[in-house]
DNA sequence: ATAACATATGAACAAATATTCATATGAAAA
DNA sequence: TTTTCATATGAATATTTGTTCATATGTTAT
């Protein structure tokens, strides 16, 4: 029967109050903060940018530095400061030929301290 | 030849001091903390465990509560609590056949908001 | 014991992702 | 203008990831 196989998925419990259910429902993002949260950390969810975000930190460089200091190809990196400027962690600034990558914004060292703080227990 | 081969994806520029690189090593965290720390970031990159956490911020919950709440099977529910497990972020307790998750830490609210804080400028 | 129910889990599959390779762009130097 | 160099980017590929489906585990009630 159909019915059984729906709810064969669906545990019919419900210990959780009515007014509990408006409560979740009312502090829940909306669907596009949701994603747009997601997309963020999704961002901090890779040790190449990490470490990139952790070279920005000490101060302004240049794609080719970051690809020698972290010991990966030029390539791979533009890749990935490209995701890092489209969430608005990095900025850009043209000189030249080269082009110097920063830090966007303050708080991604505390972001970035407050993980640590966690893992560190 | 091979010589130009392997050069063709390094740049030869080199702005950065010595001493910046030492610096940058110095500051970098080693390997395991740097996939810890991705470990840890990666597990915010998903709606669904967002949700999750949103949910158990209001309040202990089971997991057939969480999939009706959200709408979601018991199985990608109970999948996607095994991770936030493992990367401590809740912790559950068992009452006969039901087991309740809640939030293991405190500063998991607080993370979440700085990253609304970044998304909303 | 057996049935019923809440939860967990392994396998399979589709979708997303990071890197590589080859090549394009854009600026300075020759 | 042509070459050179730093950077960007599209396509291809391998790996990771989230969900589903089927089933296992473990607890309570009958």
């Amino acid at each position: 029967m159909e019915k059984r196989r729906e709810e064969a998925e669906r545990c019919e419990c419900m210990h959780v109050h009515e007014d509990m259910i408006k409560e979740v429902h009312a502090h829940m993002p909306d669907e596009e903060q949701l994603a747009d949260l997601a997309d963020f950390f999704r961002v901090f969810g890779d040790t190449t940018r990490i470490r990139i975000l952790y070279v920005l930190m000490c101060s302004e460089v240049c794609v080719c530095d970051i690809a020698n200091l972290l010991g990966m190809t030029q390539s791979a990196i533009s890749h990935q400061l490209r995701v890092l400027k489209q969430m608005d962690l990095v900025k850009n600034r043209r000189e030249g030929k080269t082009i110097f990558y920063s830090l966007a914004d303050g708080h991604i060292k505390s972001i970035l301290s407050q993980g640590l703080e966690h893992i560190n227990e």
